[in-house]
DNA sequence: AACTCAGCGGACTTGACTATCCATTGAGGT
DNA sequence: ACCTCAATGGATAGTCAAGTCCGCTGAGTT
């Protein structure tokens, strides 16, 4: 599992979400349905993003959650964090106090490798730009 | 955490392995000490290299565990493997049974380009690989 | 006012990963 | 032969993410 499930999760709904449109709320029970979630677990995560600003949410009848920013504007990198998964860790993978590039360990190099590719990918990927590769990639498979 | 911490406790041991004389083997005990794993955890982890074949252990006096093939050959791809960390998988990020980049769900082009960029590191990087980046680096510091 | 709906919050359970411990086996040293 | 060393294998225990449950709160409907 390259992220945990948990963050997956939470990258499936806000996805889903950006996929819906916008105005009405939309309640736990259907994103746990089309986004294949636990619904009482996707509870959980909802309320969490809901806390960290990236969600509202309207209680009721006819309540549910939006997203609070446009697509555009909420990178992975923003999901992530809200959910304690930390990117920029620098915890040394070989468990030095001291380790940096000027006092590397031995696996310093490899590792600060994956964690950038981690990070860029994270940084550069928007709710916005899902919607557009699709496209993109439908548009290639009727043409191949 | 990028990786489980079987797996980079696994690659911690190998790289150390890989840093010292060719000849002898090494004890658990020393490797334990010297790249900061706990010590029976450890045991079990060298168990496995050597079943998967990536090790060679000698019992009794003088014993300890050697590198079976020299570190130019030893791909992190291969460590991970040999714990059951699969790179490769094929899982949809999305839950579903069939997707594809014909038929990709929201996440798919996003999560091909992470699984991608995981196995290419690992592919890439090698035991050898690791002492001749630090090499670079310490040029670069002195010279810096 | 009573009812239903849907988010809220916390307690609880489960299972996988991590870690420890100990008796056993095989090899060398005395 | 006997002792020590170090890997082996299995049993055991701890930890934390993942998932479940249930009562509560606030908003709309009748």
């Amino acid at each position: 599992m390259l992220l945990p499930q948990t963050a997956e999760y939470a990258l499936r709904a806000m996805a889903q979400l950006a996929t819906l449109p916008e105005g009405e709320p939309v309640r736990t029970a259907d994103l746990a349905r089309l986004a294949g979630i636990p619904e009482s677990y996707l509870s959980k995560i909802m309320r969490r993003l809901v806390s960290e600003g990236l969600l509202t949410s309207e209680r009721g009848h006819g309540g549910g959650f939006k997203l609070r920013h446009s697509p555009e504007k909420v990178r992975f990198i923003d999901i992530l964090r809200a959910l304690d998964v930390d990117l920029e860790e620098n915890r040394c993978a070989f468990g030095w106090d001291q380790c940096s590039d000027s006092h590397p360990c031995v696996l310093h190099p490899a590792f600060v490798q994956l964690k950038e590719a981690h990070l860029a990918w994270a940084t550069r990927t928007t709710l916005a730009s899902l919607a557009a590769k699709r496209r993109v990639e439908t548009k290639k498979k009727k043409e191949g």
